[in-house]
DNA sequence: CCCTTTTTCGTACGCTGTACCGAAAACAGT
DNA sequence: ACTGTTTTCGGTACAGCGTACGAAAAAGGG
């Protein structure tokens, strides 16, 4: 039986609303006094649910992570690897502050243990090795918070920073930068197309040396 | 001429303590007063020389871009490529607050334009279109910065993380992951063999599909 | 000598994370 | 019922943050 007086809230809600607040008004709105107003607690009472801020936005990330649906394997590594890639890019599309969070921090939560764990097993029928493949899912999950990242920067890049490309542009010092703009305009290819590349080239590469 | 009162210091020197302020105490060190008293100021007076602290971190992230040391091309795109990534690791790792200081931020100052003229150019002779070799550049970068991240982070993974992932290894709930730790310990391989993998996979990809 | 322009930086404001601590609320034992 | 014991709650307080404001200082031009 629990001992002292029960808890008027849990976890649960503390990071529910602090992902709501992040995707509502990004990362620097979550703030202790913040996330607290917004369940209606007093700021010091999240210390009962949370260690400090920094574990709380460890936890977020962990707790989105879980939200990813992961369809069950095929045994087509391929296709597997693309559903993931996939599921990872909807989520951080979902919640841009995830590039911002994901920043130099190294979170292991259980459900990012999880989303490796169907990562692994989507390239069991590759037949490479246990340390390959956990580097083929590290780089994977590399290219797909880099594109996002990009994704989302595209969207807001500043007036500003545009200005500084158009002159440097003009300035003649950045040749083939100019003629790479001029010609393929700025989209990128599409994200399916380079997931592509980057699964079957990377995979074929990793079969074939390792 | 200029007329008002001459300026004590300059961008560069607040740059520069302001990097090294970074280097030796992480991002977080970098603030305003601090940046200020290292170069004997008022906390104000750095507001002659940037805008803001955010616009700070952007100039300082631009400027380590251009400590990187770029070769010459030698017309082999393979091995230009591959000093490329080189330099760019060498830069992340002689600046650990990089990875920080990038995420989701997508800063575009004359010196990273440099890097990707430079690596616009390695890529000439693959006979890419411009639009593809771009993606193949952004790619590369993004692989980059996620290696280093996850190198850095390795270092100093908190007692608490590795405590909670042996745990869940001993659940049995994530076999794959368990045996993928227990097979081939938890070094990654090193970064020039990986690096072959996506310099050669996603280019000989890309040629093929594009 | 003064006027204009620019840099300098002390003061002040609102906001942050969180240490500390008394009050409140539950259960266990008498 | 009453009294510990244990836990949560949340107010107060403090150091530190970015930066708006404005007065003082330092230069050149007339």
């Amino acid at each position: 039986m629990p001992r002292g007086r029960p808890p008027l809230r849990n976890r649960e809600q503390v990071l529910a609303a602090a992902v709501r607040l992040a995707d509502a008004d990004g990362l620097d709105a979550v703030t202790m006094r913040r996330v607290a107003s917004e369940i209606g607690a007093g700021a010091m009472s999240l210390y009962t649910y949370v260690p400090d801020r920094e574990h709380l936005i460890d936890l977020m990330v962990d707790r989105v992570a879980g939200e990813m649906e992961l369809p069950a394997l095929t045994g087509d590594w391929r296709a597997d690897l693309f559903a993931l890639v996939g599921a990872q890019r909807a989520m951080m599309l979902k919640h841009p502050w995830l590039t911002g969070a994901l920043a130099g921090r190294s979170v292991m939560g259980l459900n990012l243990l999880a989303y490796l764990e169907h990562g692994l097993g989507a390239l069991e029928p590759s037949g490479l090795s246990g340390g390959t493949r956990m580097a083929v899912l590290a780089l994977l999950t590399g290219f797909v918070a880099s594109y996002v990242t990009a994704e989302l920067a595209g969207d807001s890049t500043g007036t500003e920073q545009v200005t500084q490309i158009v002159a440097a542009m003009a300035s003649g010092d950045f040749p083939r930068l100019a003629a790479a703009f001029a010609e393929g305009g700025s989209e990128p290819p599409d994200f399916e197309r380079i997931a592509d590349w980057v699964i079957t080239g990377l995979v074929n590469q990793a079969t074939g040396n390792s």
